[in-house]
Parts: structure tokens; sequence; C-alpha cells
DNA sequence: ATATCGATTATCT
DNA sequence: GATAATCGATATG
């Protein structure tokens, strides 16, 4: 049912970044792998704004590392962090303006074994694998959800979210987000201020502080 | 429950 | 040569 679910069009991410932050909330971001689909509903995101926001890695201008940001929207964009972790970002805007969207935390939905196996923590049961703090581990952080799915910068960045052919996906199934807390982003010094961090209220996945 | 710290490397100054 | 949109382990209240 996942698999026959179409992903957002390209315009969905054809907008101000805060706007795609708030409306991605309640969708699934889709891995397809050869042995099975594995799926996480988005239950916190941060907003990248373009040039005017010191905390974006595009504050200081398009470069190999991040040109993504400043190209079309509804593409993946995968960088390395602290020698250790990759995260997952979607370009927003249309071409030439920069902008994006940081996924920070998953609700797990489907390919649980196969997401536990990537992050290295196996099941000591199988009841574990309904177990909401063993869960919690799996895809509760940027770095987290990206080692879960596997996404790496030299398999996905560039990645289109929108293509029905890709191995990497945002899907709507139907899901409604009953409320949308806003608070500052995460991890950052400059323009920590800026209330730029979406999640959804009460979501036992979201990372950090939950007010 | 909150705080601090080390790991480890691509990227930019 | 310094830094970083993080994580996991360890220490302390």
């Amino acid at each position: 049912m996942l698999a026959s679910c179409k992903p957002l069009p390209r315009a969905f991410f054809n907008r101000d970044p805060r706007k795609v932050a708030r409306a991605l909330l309640g969708k699934l971001v889709v891995r397809k792998t050869w042995r099975g689909v594995l799926a996480g509903r988005i239950v916190e995101t941060e907003a990248y704004l373009g040039v005017n926001d010191a905390a974006a890695h595009s504050a200081a201008g398009k470069t190999a590392r991040n040109f993504v940001l400043f190209g079309p929207p509804g593409i993946a964009y995968v960088y390395f962090i602290y020698g250790n972790h990759y995260c997952l970002n979607v370009s927003c805007l249309p071409d030439g303006t920069a902008g994006g969207v940081l996924f920070r935390a998953l609700e797990p939905v489907e390919g649980i074994k196969q997401m536990a196996a990537a992050r290295g923590i196996d099941p000591a049961t199988d009841a574990d694998l309904a177990n909401p703090s063993f869960l919690k581990k799996l895809t509760s952080g940027p770095g987290r959800l990206a080692e879960a799915l596997g996404v790496t910068r030299e398999r996905d960045n560039e990645k289109r979210f929108f293509s029905p052919r890709s191995d990497l996906q945002i899907v709507d199934d139907g899901y409604s987000v009953r409320r949308i807390a806003v608070t500052p982003r995460i991890g950052i010094v400059k323009s920590a201020d800026e209330p730029l961090r979406y999640f959804i209220t009460g979501n036992a996945f979201v990372s950090g502080p939950k007010v």
C-alpha cells in the first residue's frame, strides 16, 4: 500500500522552507531497497533559509558541498558532519534561490527490523520491535534517521524526492496532524533564537526538547 | 534527568 | 588549522 502511494509533487517544495517544514509533518519518508520498503513518519523538521540565515549552509554562497540548496526544489541534500554522521534535507524554492528543510526525526512505520539492523541495534526479542524505547533509538535524530534509512551523501545527494522511480520519496498517506509546535533550532550557534524548528506536539519520537 | 566529553573527517579560512 | 544542522557513553544530582 505504501508502495502504491504517489510521491508529493515537486511543486510541494517550491515555496518558503518554513512552509515546507510545517507541511512535511505527518508525511512519510519512503526508502525502497532490494530487501523491501522502509518508511517513517516525519515528526520533526527544521527550516534553513537562504543567504539571510547565518546558520544555513547556504549562508556564505554556493559551494561544491551545498550547491543542491541553490538548485531546483524537491532534491535531497545530504551532508556529512562531525566526522560521523549524515544528515538528510530537501531543497526548497525555485532554481537559483537557496533554502532547505532538515529532517530531524521520524516515527518508524515500516521495515523496522531492517532499520534496526542498519543502526546496529539488534532487538533482544520480537517484542522489542514494538517497544517504544527501542523504536526511539531508530530514527529519533537527524544522524539516526539517516543511518536507519541507509542514507549517505555518496548514494543519495541530488536524488529526486518527487520522482515515482526514485528509491527515496516523500509520500502522503492521508495522516492528519493535530497540533504543531515551533521552537528554536537545535545544535547551532548562529541564529540560535530563530523559531524554525517544527514538530508534532506530543509525539514520542521527537528529538530534543518537547516544548 | 541533565551535563559534559570524545570520536572522526569533509569542508572552508 | 578550526569548525561542525550529532551521537553515545559516562558522570553526577
